[in-house]
RNA sequence: CGGGGUGUAGCGCAGCUUGGUUAGCGCGCAGCGUUCGGGACGCUGAGGUCCCGGGUUCAAAUCCCGGCACCCCGACCA
C-alpha cells in the first residue's frame, strides 16, 4: 500500500479524552476514530489488524472443530424474555422498537439465538456434539464506557457455543476450547494467564478467564509465584492448612471489655488513628442478609470480605451484603459501629484470621462508640468459620503454600461450562438411544477480539508509538523512501519502487511511504504506525548498495544489500 | 445513579472571572519559494451554528435559566 494513497492522518498531539496508552496511540496513529462514547470507526490500518486477529481466532476455532456461523445482531426481545435474561441484563441492553411496536435488542451475546437455532435443527443423540461460533459485533450499554477499545459499548467478539450429550462430552468440548484459546493468545503474542473464575452458578460449573497481564486492566487476579495456581480475585482463596476451628483459650490477663467514645468515626482508619492502633488490631464487622435475617461477617480490620466466599460459607442460603437501603430499613443497626456481640444477629461468620489477636477493638453497637478488649469466646462467639477475606499479595497459595501475588489484567477471553440452563429454558433437547429426552449440555466461550487488539497495544508500544507483534501487524514491512536532494533522488525512488514490487511479489505485505514529506515526518510516522520491520531506502545507503533495516520493537538496525 | 469538570476551525488549546471593533494561538490543510536522514523555514491563504434553546442587555463566546453531549472520580467493605 502506498502511503500517498492510504486513508490516514496521524496526529501530533494526544487526543484529550484518551486515558490509556492503547486508546491514545491507536487514535494518534490513525487506526480508530471515536464516533460516540465507546463506539469507534475502524480506519484502514486498524481494520487490517482487527482482521488479522479475527483470522487467528478463526483458524484456531476451525482447527478445534467449531463451525463458523453468523447470527443476527438485532434480536427479538421475546427470546430474551423466555430465558429471563431480559431483566437480568436490564439497561445494559441496547433496545429498539420496530414499526409494529415489537421490541428488539442489539445482541449483547447470543446464547438465546444459538440455542433456539440448534433446538430447531437438531434433536437426536446422533447429531451431537456440535460447536457453533461467530465473530460479530456485540452491544452493551455500559455504565461507563472507558479506556477506548478496552471497554466499548460496541465491540467485536468471537462467541462459541458447544452442545453435548452429557457432562463428559461437555468436558471434552470445553477442553478443546481451552486449548484453542491458549493457542490464540499465544499467537497474538500476549502475556496472559488462564485464571479460575467465580463459579457462582449452581452445579459448580467450571469457568476460566484468560487475563492479559496489564497495569491498566480492570480486573484483579491472583497467581502463585511457585505453582500454576491462578484465580480471579473473587474466586481466589488462601491456604487452608493452618485453619483450626477451636476457639483459643481466653487469656485471663486481658482486661474486661470497655466502651470508648469515637464520635463521627465509622471507618476503620479513623478509629485506628484515634486509638493509636493498627487497622489490623480492629475487628471489621460487616452486616449481611441471609434469607431475611441478619448475619455478621468478621475479618481483621486490614482485610476485606470476599462476598463470594461469604456466599459460599452460608450456602445454600442466599445472602446479600447490606446496602444503604438496608441500613435505612434497620435504623437500630448502627452502621459503622457494629460489633460481633450484636444481639440481633442470627449468624456470625468469621475468617480464621481473627484468631490472631485475643483483644479486639470493634464496634459497640451504639452510634459514635467502639469497644476495646473484645475477646473471642468471652465477649463474642462465632457460629461459622470460613475463609472470608479477599486475597492480597503475600498470602499463601492454597495449592502449594508458597506466596501469592495479586496483579491486574484485561479479561480477553472466558470459557464456561454452562450446563443445561439455556437448553432447558429454550427447549434444546435430544432423544437418546432409548427414546428418552434430555436437555443438551452447553458450554460458551468468548473472546473479545477488539479488546485483544487493545490489550496487544498495551503490551507492545513505547513512547514513539505502536510496535506490533508480526502475527497481527497491519503490514509486514514498512518501506521508507528517503530520496534526499539532487540527482540521486530519482535513483533512490526507482530503487524503493523496485523493492516495493519485489517484496509484494514474494507475498509480503508492504506499506510503502512514497509521500513527498520530510524524512523526519516519515520516520516519526513509521514508528507511530508500528509495522514490525522498517526498511529505509535512502541516498546514503543506496550509494553503498544497501537498504537499512530497523526492527521497530527493539530498535535493532542492520543493512541489507540491494 | 451521586460528585466534579469540559464543550471555541480537522486535532490540541487560549479568551469567559470584569459583556464592547473584524474571536485568537500551535499543529494540520491549500498555494509559492527555500529546505531535504528523526515531526524544517518564510510568505500568502482557506477554514468558525463559539454545543443547542430561551432570557437579560444598546451589545453575549463571556452573565442567567433549561437541555444535550463528552470526560474524570465514586457507586455495599461500615
Amino acid at each position: 500500500m502506498r502511503m500517498s494513497a492510504l486513508f490516514l492522518r496521524t496526529l501530533r498531539d494526544d487526543p484529550a479524552d484518551a486515558e490509556v496508552d492503547s486508546h491514545r496511540l491507536l487514535v494518534r496513529a490513525g487506526y480508530i476514530r471515536r464516533v460516540s462514547a465507546g463506539i469507534y470507526s475502524w480506519l484502514p490500518l486498524g481494520y487490517r489488524v482487527l482482521r488479522k486477529i479475527e483470522q487467528i481466532v478463526r483458524e484456531e476455532m476451525d482447527a478445534a472443530g467449531a463451525q463458523e456461523v453468523l447470527l443476527p445482531i438485532a434480536q427479538p426481545l421475546e427470546l430474551w424474555q423466555r430465558s429471563g435474561r431480559d431483566k437480568a441484563y436490564g439497561p445494559l441492553m441496547f433496545r429498539l422498537v420496530d414499526r409494529k411496536e415489537t421490541g428488539y435488542c442489539l445482541s449483547p451475546t447470543a446464547e438465546e439465538v444459538v440455542t433456539t437455532l440448534v433446538a430447531q435443527e437438531y434433536g437426536s443423540y446422533r447429531d451431537l456434539p456440535v460447536n457453533l461460533y461467530q465473530i460479530n459485533w456485540k452491544y452493551r450499554d455500559e455504565l461507563r464506557p472507558r479506556f477506548g477499545l478496552l471497554r466499548g459499548r460496541e465491540f467485536l467478539m468471537k462467541d462459541a457455543y458447544s452442545f453435548d450429550l452429557d457432562a463428559g462430552g461437555l468436558r471434552t468440548s470445553y477442553r478443546a476450547m481451552y486449548d484453542a484459546y491458549t493457542r490464540v493468545f499465544t499467537r497474538c503474542g500476549l502475556t496472559f494467564r488462564a485464571v479460575e473464575a467465580q463459579s457462582g452458578e449452581m452445579g459448580g460449573s467450571e469457568s476460566r478467564e484468560f487475563m492479559a497481564v496489564a497495569a491498566v486492566g480492570e480486573d484483579d487476579f491472583v497467581w502463585c509465584t511457585n505453582c500454576d495456581y491462578a484465580a480471579n480475585v473473587e474466586a481466589a482463596r488462601r491456604d487452608h492448612s493452618w485453619h483450626h476451628t477451636e476457639v483459643p483459650a481466653v487469656d485471663p490477663a486481658v482486661p474486661p471489655i470497655e466502651e470508648v467514645h469515637t464520635p463521627g468515626l465509622p471507618g476503620i482508619t479513623g478509629v485506628a488513628e484515634l486509638l493509636g492502633a493498627a487497622p489490623g488490631e480492629l475487628l471489621k464487622c460487616i452486616a449481611f442478609d441471609v434469607d431475611g435475617e441478619l448475619g455478621l461477617a468478621l475479618v481483621p480490620g486490614d482485610r476485606e470480605v470476599n462476598e463470594y466466599a461469604l456466599a459460599a460459607a452460608v450456602a445454600p442460603k442466599k445472602m446479600r451484603l447490606y446496602g444503604d437501603d438496608d441500613f435505612v430499613a434497620h435504623p437500630v443497626l448502627p452502621k459503622g459501629y457494629i460489633g460481633p456481640h450484636y444481639a440481633g444477629a442470627t449468624v456470625v461468620v468469621a475468617d480464621p484470621g481473627i484468631r490472631a489477636h485475643t483483644a479486639w477493638i470493634t464496634g459497640a453497637n451504639r452510634v459514635d462508640h467502639h469497644v476495646r478488649n473484645a475477646v473471642l469466646g468471652r465477649d463474642f462467639s462465632v457460629d461459622v468459620w470460613a475463609d472470608l477475606v479477599t486475597v492480597v499479595t503475600g498470602d499463601t497459595c492454597p495449592r502449594c503454600g508458597h506466596t501469592l501475588s495479586v496483579d491486574r489484567g484485561i479479561e480477553v477471553g472466558h470459557v464456561f461450562q454452562l450446563g443445561t440452563k439455556y437448553s432447558e429454558a429454550l427447549d434444546a433437547r435430544y432423544t437418546d438411544e432409548k427414546g428418552e429426552q434430555h436437555p443438551m449440555m452447553m458450554g460458551c466461550y468468548g473472546i473479545g477480539v477488539s479488546r485483544v487488539l487493545a490489550a496487544i497495544v498495551e503490551e507492545f508500544h513505547d513512547e514513539q508509538g505502536l510496535a506490533w507483534p508480526a502475527a497481527v501487524a497491519p503490514y509486514d514491512v514498512h518501506v521508507v523512501a528517503v530520496p534526499g536532494r539532487g540527482d540521486q533522488g530519482a535513483e533512490v525512488v526507482r530503487t524503493a519502487e523496485r523493492i516495493y514490487d519485489e517484496l509484494r511479489a514474494r507475498g509480503i505485505e508492504v506499506l510503502y511511504d512514497d509521500r513527498d514529506v520530510s524524512p523526519g515526518v516519515k520516520f516519526a510516522d513509521a514508528d507511530l504506525v508500528g509495522v514490525p520491520v522498517q526498511l529505509v531506502v535512502g541516498a546514503k545507503g543506496t550509494a553503498r548498495g544497501v537498504a537499512e533495516r530497523k526492527v521497530r520493537a527493539t530498535g535493532a538496525r542492520d543493512e541489507l544489500p540491494l
